[in-house]
DNA sequence: CTGTTAGCGCTTTCAA
DNA sequence: TTGAAAGCGCTAACAG
């Protein structure tokens, strides 16, 4: 293992001072002949220069933390992709620390992060807690969440409230009035909270009779698959989930009791996940366009590094993709 | 924005040398006395070593690149699991680099995170080429690989042809003699040849009158999708697909076409994905341990950063899953 | 346009 | 045990 060949190696090479080499590299003033010299010694070497003299001297790292729950989620997949896209657009790199869904080591690797000297951190929170608007205040470095909203700190997500909402008025003018929401716990204030009542409170709004009772589940198909016994005795017509996933697993407990989707009963989901147009049924359900809210995370952490504002545009485009898992109720006549 | 306190700053405090702030954090001798002072210190402005200067001393960065070909899919997403599980046991950190599938990224990221200082490599590659090994053995520092396979360098991969087998001598067990299976290109030599030939050798062996066709996807689900037709053409009773996503699509297919699996058609995936314990109906497939495989990935780099060998000790367990897509076909007496 | 110089914050001899 | 001193590889004034 030869010694790493370094930036004063190139200049005695090349016959020049070191700072000449340096400006070669960062495009500063040299004259088009030390440049060729000095191009001609990098190749033959193989040059590289040592990212962390670098950034010693500069106090720039390049380097953008990324705090996220878990990896092994496809909607997570799709946020790190447009994040990814935008970062190395701008010369960027992502760093990446997984918190395995403990709000504790969340914390820990925002601080381990801070640590390592990145420029500005994105995280993906579980719930915004009084620690982390403590931990992020005395940063000396932006960071920007998003997943969750909270005052005071600078956020970028989806309206749940409006997700939530849009599908209620989808439901109500379906003519469904007996419901049950399947959701998940109000620790998670995006998912467990504003999806849900933005759906109630449309639902509710102007619909005399309609009832939306509430079960809580996780993120797992398998929890959705248990909960089936509990939603039947509410005697639904629609289920309406708060993730595709959630819907996939109650699906699949239809199926085995021969309840027909949409016919006997309707279901929805909220995500757009890919596996929910090749279910069978296919499933009905709102789009978030995650890749998108990752470029918009990058941006602006990458707009809060250069000292701007954020923008306080935060729409990302929420579409209803009608697909096979609801069906119109038929006013029998009258009653209820 | 104060300026970063530093271990001089420590020193001054506490009323002694920076050398000896170095050594209490380094776990060096130190007198119990001075060691309470620094540590107050410490307490009191909340310093943090500057990582960026230790690396560019120590030459050692606790950094483990990561290259993988995408980030939104849940196999990766568990095999960065078990990845980031070991590394964090050890005290080091992955830096992972998406390839968005484009083999050329795929070497750039290579040489970017060696050029970053990382003390290791994972590769987690689509197609091992030449340039591969070309670039990894003028590293300095050790590379491994995953999913794939190559002479001359260090790999850690399932047994793709004995997970072909496994499932091929079910096939074979439960009767069915005409079957096509919906694999991939061979460039992918893993899955799209490995697999595949285990799957067919196991068939054909003393199995005559069998015959097995090969139709061509990708891993999304509406490409597979779109070969139903091609694939109904050879009038199967099974259809073995090279991975669980691929037979969600060709379930969703025989779904349109009211072909009843297994009644109809037999259909099979491998993976063992738990989406595929919850689809309708549920898909019979061998189950890798994909988190098992990054453990031992991540436990193979920290090895060969130590200088120790690779354990030759690949054995991944494969699983066969059996759910509910595959049914025996009953001899109707004699005919073939 | 170019070279000299200082120094980023840390670790690590070496000598005390 | 401890401190002084050197230096990791690079950038950025500054003077020329």
């Amino acid at each position: 293992m030869e010694r790493k060949v370094t930036i004063q190696d190139i200049a005695t090479m090349a016959g020049v001072s070191k700072s000449s080499v340096s400006r070669y590299l960062n495009n500063g003033y040299i004259s088009e002949d030390k440049a060729k010299k000095i191009k001609s010694a990098i190749e033959r070497t193989g040059f590289e220069t040592n990212f962390f003299a670098k950034r010693l001297k500069t106090k720039k790292s390049g380097l953008i933390g990324i705090v996220i729950p878990r990896i092994d989620s496809v909607t997570v997949g799709k946020f790190l992709n447009g994040i990814n896209r935008k970062l190395r657009e701008n010369d960027y790199q992502g760093m990446i620390l997984i918190s395995e869904l403990d709000i504790e080591k969340e914390l820990d690797n925002i601080n381990s992060l801070n640590q390592q000297g990145v420029d500005g951190i994105i995280i993906n929170s579980m719930s915004i807690t009084k620690k982390h608007l403590e931990i992020t205040s005395k940063l000396n470095i932006p960071t920007i969440f998003t997943g969750q909203k909270s005052e005071f700190i600078n956020y970028i997500k989806l309206d749940d409230y409006k997700a939530g909402r849009i599908m209620g008025e989808y439901f109500k003018a379906k003519g469904h009035k007996e419901i049950v929401f399947l959701g998940i716990n109000e620790f998670d204030k995006a998912v467990g909270i504003e999806r849900k009542s933005g759906f109630i409170d449309a639902v509710k709004e102007n619909n005399p009779g309609s009832r939306v009772q509430f079960v809580e589940t996780d993120f797992t198909f398998t929890s959705a698959y248990l909960k089936g016994d509990e939603i039947l005795k509410y005697k639904p017509t629609a289920i309406v989930c708060a993730t595709d996933n959630i819907c996939l697993g109650i699906l699949r407990y239809l199926h085995e009791r021969n309840i027909k989707v949409p016919d006997e009963i309707s279901v929805a989901g909220f995500g757009g996940y890919e596996i929910g147009g090749v279910s069978y049924p296919a499933i009905t359900t709102i789009a978030f366009d995650y890749e998108l809210i990752g470029i918009k995370t990058a941006q602006g952490i990458l707009d809060l590094i250069e000292g701007k504002e954020l923008e306080e545009n935060n729409d990302i485009a929420l579409e209803l993709i009608e697909r096979e898992s609801v069906k119109e109720i038929v006013d029998k006549g009258g009653i209820g």
